[in-house]
This record gives C-alpha cells, structure tokens and sequence, in this order.
DNA sequence: CTGGACATGTAATGTGTTACATGATTTG
DNA sequence: CAAATCATGTAACACATTACATGTCCAG
C-alpha cells in the first residue's frame, strides 16, 4: 500500500523539505501515527523523484553542506489527491503487545497483573499530560480557532485524536484494575 | 522483540493446539489486537521447538491427514512469564493510516474530508455494532462473571478493551464533522 | 576546539504479507 | 462428486529497524 509514500507526499505538499526535515516531523505531532527513520525515507524519496511525483533543488548551507529541498510536482499532488479521497477500509488487527498480556491474563498472579496494569496506567498517563500539554501549546497560538479553514487543522485534529486515544487507554486500564481489587474480596 | 513468539507460547499454554488452530485463534477476540497467517506460524514454532520453549505430538486425523499438536514445556512456561510481568514501554507511534488523511486535511476540499470521516465513520459504527453482539454472546455464557477468576477474563478485557477503542474512534470522527458543519457556516 | 545538531546515504537484519504448492477430510 | 474446511509447508517480496559510514556547521 506504501503508506510512507503518501506520508511523504502530504509532508512535501504542505511546504518544501529536506529528508531531514521529514525525519523531524516524524518527531511531532503526526509521529503519534506515523512515522520513518532516514534509512527508510532517503530511499523512498529517490524512488518519488524517480517516480515523477516529487523533485529537489540542492541548496548550499555555509560553505559546502548540501541539501536537498524536495517540492511536490503536478503529478505528485494529483496521486496524493487520489490517495486522500480514495475510501480506506479499517485494518481488522491494530497490533498492541499490551493486549496480549491482558488476554493472558490467567497466566499471571493476580498480584502481577495488577503491576502490569497500574504500570501501564503510569505510562499513559504520563503521556495524557504531555498530550494536553502540547494541546494548550497549540491553543495559544494568536491564529488559533476551530475552523477546518485554519491552517492548524490538522494539526488540531491529529492531536484531538491522540489525545482521545490515551485517555480512552487509560480509563479501560482504570476500570480493570478496579475489576481486579473487587475479585480479591 | 519477537512478539509472535509470545503470543503463540500464550495461546499454546492455555491449551495445546495445532498450527492451523492458532492461525484460527488470530481469526478471534485476540485478533483484534494482533494476528498472524500460517506462513508466519510455521516457521515460528519449528524455531520455538528447536528452543525446547514448545514440543509436538503428531495425530493422525481420519485415515492418514497429520496434525502436530503442540505443548509448552516448563522452559516455554518460564519464557512466557519473564515476558508478562516484564514492564513494556509504550511505542511512541502507533501506525493509523486514516489519520494521515486528518493530517493532510488542508489538501482536501471540505465536502472531500467529509466524505472520507462519515465513511469511516460508517465503517466503524459497524464494527462496533458487531463486538457488542460478541460481548453479548461472551455475557451469556452460563458461567460468565465479571471476576478475574473467572476463565473469560482475559477474553472480556480483550473485548472491552476493543469496544471502548471503536467507540472512541466512532465519537472522535463524530465531533470531527460536527467541527467541519459549523465551518461551513 | 569540542559537542550537538545538521545533513545524507547504505547494509544487514528482522518482521509481515502474498503467492506458490500439496494433499486429506468432511458435508451436502 | 464437488466445494469447503482441515492441515502443513516454502518462496518471493514488501516494509521496518538497527547498525554502519561519512562529513559539515554552529554555539559555547
């Protein structure tokens, strides 16, 4: 399906960028739901210029440091179109090793999979913090509003998402570890 | 980290089966957060009885149709807990192509982006309707309760788990359009 | 002048999917 | 007797991570 193509061509449609540039937006916000190492993008993005869809100009930094900045062609944004108004059936497996430790539950001590879990719920909730954190960042911007005309939309949206998703993680942890402390008594 | 590895000393463990019935196993509850087909399965408990973590006994089905039945051993047992109450770090991606497309949302058109989150919303709402149909099947198991004794635990966490993820996503697209109807006006 | 960030690449390895390949058994 | 299911395997390819490899630039 090579999804890491489309990714790269939304990143490069959005603004010109370098492999390194590209490598750094997997850092932020969309890093939550996707992401790639250089090893994987310098590749792919030789294979898209190849391809047609994206081109770069090479840019001096200091003396002799170059730099390759990609911009997306004609072709490129009509194939990344195709791709975002094309319908995408949901995967039936999203994997989570953590499941599996909750479906082995009995193989567990009562006692250990309470650990596992009170755990688990430490970690995402510190990530819950950070994500609202991020969230307050992004709302005091002096241009941020709720509409989908704002350019932080998407930014919005991802983040929203992120957002919902570990506070929904934390609270099916919080409703088992409850289930637990009842079936002691 | 080999997660297929644990994942089939788990399901081994709760009882001997064959690698045709562990590739049905991933069609299930446990298929929902990870999966693998046979030529993924094979392979792998060739390599987990070279490791004396499994062994197998072969049946004969029928007249002369073999079938390997496979056992966790007290090594294979001692693996597999290691790895359960072994703290898991959370991964800072969790891959979900659909969200790209919230991302790129600028690329779109409104009508376009709406399109594509009331699919998806469509798709998901469904999904949804069907794991509260298994969650009633699971309930009514004459022997079910909600106590972590019980030998459904680990299948109602599972099930919990999936639905409170489906209705989260379901909720996050469901304010996602409303956002994009006040947009319009 | 050095450590961290900038910048780009390839190689080796590990994981996962689709296709190839074969044959037995059961159910209608 | 034909189609679906049972049952096991390998090969080719695609995708992803870690390691290898090199060199520049800037700030303290």
């Amino acid at each position: 399906m090579r999804i890491l193509k489309y990714a790269i061509l939304g990143l490069v449609d959005k603004g010109n960028l370098s492999g390194y540039d590209i490598t750094n937006c997997f850092q932020e916000e969309i890093g939550h739901f996707w992401s790639a190492t250089h090893s994987q993008i310098y590749p792919e993005l030789k294979k898209l210029t190849q391809e047609g869809f994206i081109q770069f100009e090479t840019l001096i930094q200091g003396v002799k440091l170059e730099k390759k900045m990609y911009s997306i062609t004609t072709l490129g944004r009509r194939e990344l179109h195709q791709w975002l108004v094309h319908s995408m059936i949901i995967p039936q497996t999203l994997k989570d090793a953590f499941m599996l430790k909750a479906y082995f539950f009995s193989a567990m001590d009562l006692d250990e999979a309470e650990q596992q879990f009170s755990d688990q719920l430490k970690m995402r909730s510190e990530k819950l913090a950070y994500l609202n954190e991020r969230m307050n960042v992004l709302q005091n911007n002096d241009d941020f509003n709720l509409s989908p005309k704002s350019q932080h939309f998407g930014n919005y949206l991802v983040l929203t998402r992120a957002i919902e998703r570990e506070q929904g993680y934390t609270s099916w942890l919080k409703n088992s570890l409850a289930l637990m402390e009842q079936g002691k008594e």
